[in-house]
DNA sequence: GTCTATACTAGGATAGAC
DNA sequence: GTCTATCCTAGTATAGAC
C-alpha cells in the first residue's frame, strides 16, 4: 500500500515552485508572441530572449517549438474552462454565450489570443496529437453546446441554425479581425469596439 | 511627336504572349498555395516546382518572395473589382453587399483566398508599398461604402453601425475559418455552407 | 528566359562545461 | 538547469552557362 505522501500531491519544494514559475514565464511570453505574429513568424530565440533566458535552457523545458506553442495553447483552453467556470449560473443561455464572447473578445483586444494555426502547420498536427489540448476543447465545446441548445430551446437563438454552426461562429469571434482593424482604426474604445462586434454577431449587420 | 504605334498599346507579339501566360501561371499557384498555408509556409520551391520551372527561373520574373506574393494580392484585389462590376445595378444595395460576400465565400470554399498577413509579416509591409494593390483595396472600399451607405439610407441594414464597421464585417467573410470548420464536418454542401454564414453574417445568430 | 549548381542566412536543435 | 558555442537543415536568393 501507498504512502500518505505518495497518495497526496507532495507540497512543492521552494526550487520546484521557482521552476514552475519560469515555465508558466516562458509560455505566457509565447502566449503573447504568437497572439502578435504567429506560429511561423515567431523565433524561439525571440521568446528565449524576450524572457530572459538562453535558448538551450528553453529546450530543457519543452523539446520543441511545437510543443512550446501547444502549451501556450492549453493555457488558454484552461483559462477558457476557468472563464467558463466562473459564468453566473442564473443568467439566461443567450446571455451566457455573449459574456463568453465579449470575454474572448477581450483577450483578442488585450494582444493574448493566439491566432489559429494554418491547416498545413505543423503546429496543427502537434496540437491534434495532445491529449490535453483535445480533452479541455472537446469539454468547452460541450459546455457551450449545452448553453447553445439550451438558447434555443427558449425561443432566443435562432433554432433553425445548427448548433454546430453556432459554436464555430462563436468560437471564430476570438480571432475576428475586424477587432484588430477597428482598432487601428483608433476611432472606438476597445469597449465600445468589442460591444459593436459582439452586437454584429448576435443581431447582424440587417436592420431588426 | 509620336507615331501612331508609340501612342496605342503595341499588339502583343506570340513570346510575350507565352511570357505572360507564364506569369500568370505562377500567380495562380502563389495565390493557391498561400490560400492553403498562409505566406510563411509556402516556399518559392514549392511554387516554381508546382508550376513547373526552376526557382531560377520564377526569379527572372519577380524579385523576391514578397513581391510574388503581393502580385498574388494585387490579382485577387483585381478579380474583385471585376466582380464588383459585374453586379447587376438594378439590385437593392443591400443584395448587391450579399452577392459580394456570397462570391467571396465561395472563392474560399474553391481554396482561391489568401489569407491575411499578419500583423508582422514582411508581406503586410510589402503590400503598404504596393500602389497596385493599395489603389485597388481603396477603390473596392469606395464602392462597398456606397452600398453600404445606401443599403443604410433605405432602412434595409442596420444604420446604427459605423459604415467602417460593416465594412470590415463584410472583409472579415472573405476568410471566415467558420468555412473552413463546416467544410471539414463534411455536414453540409458548400452552398450550404455559404448560405448559413451568409445568414449568420446579416441576420445574426440571436432569434428574430 | 531557362536551367544547374551554389552562396548565404535564419532559425531549430544540441553538445558540453559548470 | 543554466549558460556559450556550435551543428545542421531549410529556404531565399544569385551566378553563370546555354
Amino acid at each position: 500500500m501507498n504512502t500518505a505522501a505518495a497518495a497526496a500531491p507532495a507540497k512543492p519544494s521552494f526550487k520546484e515552485q521557482m521552476l514552475q514559475a519560469r515555465k508558466e514565464a516562458i509560455v505566457q511570453t509565447a502566449n503573447r508572441l504568437l497572439a502578435e505574429k504567429g506560429f511561423e513568424s515567431m523565433t524561439v530565440d525571440e521568446v528565449a530572449a524576450s524572457v530572459g533566458i538562453a535558448k538551450a535552457s528553453l529546450y530543457k523545458h519543452f523539446p520543441s517549438k511545437e510543443d512550446l506553442a501547444a502549451a501556450a495553447m492549453v493555457r488558454l483552453m484552461q483559462r477558457t474552462q476557468d472563464f467558463l467556470a466562473s459564468v453566473a449560473a442564473d443568467q439566461k443561455p443567450i446571455d451566457k454565450l455573449r459574456a463568453v464572447v465579449r470575454w474572448a473578445m477581450e483577450v483578442q483586444l488585450a494582444g493574448e489570443m493566439p491566432s489559429l494555426p494554418h491547416q498545413n502547420s505543423t503546429l496543427r498536427a502537434a496540437l491534434m496529437n495532445n491529449r490535453g489540448y483535445l480533452d479541455r476543447l472537446v469539454k468547452i465545446s460541450d459546455v457551450l453546446g449545452g448553453w447553445i441548445q439550451a438558447a434555443q430551446a427558449d425561443g432566443t437563438l435562432n433554432p433553425k441554425l445548427p448548433a454546430i454552426a453556432v459554436l464555430y461562429t462563436l468560437f471564430a469571434r476570438a480571432c475576428d479581425p475586424v477587432l484588430g482593424f477597428l482598432k487601428a482604426g483608433g476611432l472606438q474604445s476597445d469597449e465600445q469596439i468589442v460591444e459593436l462586434v459582439l452586437a454584429t454577431c448576435f443581431d447582424g449587420i440587417a436592420a431588426r
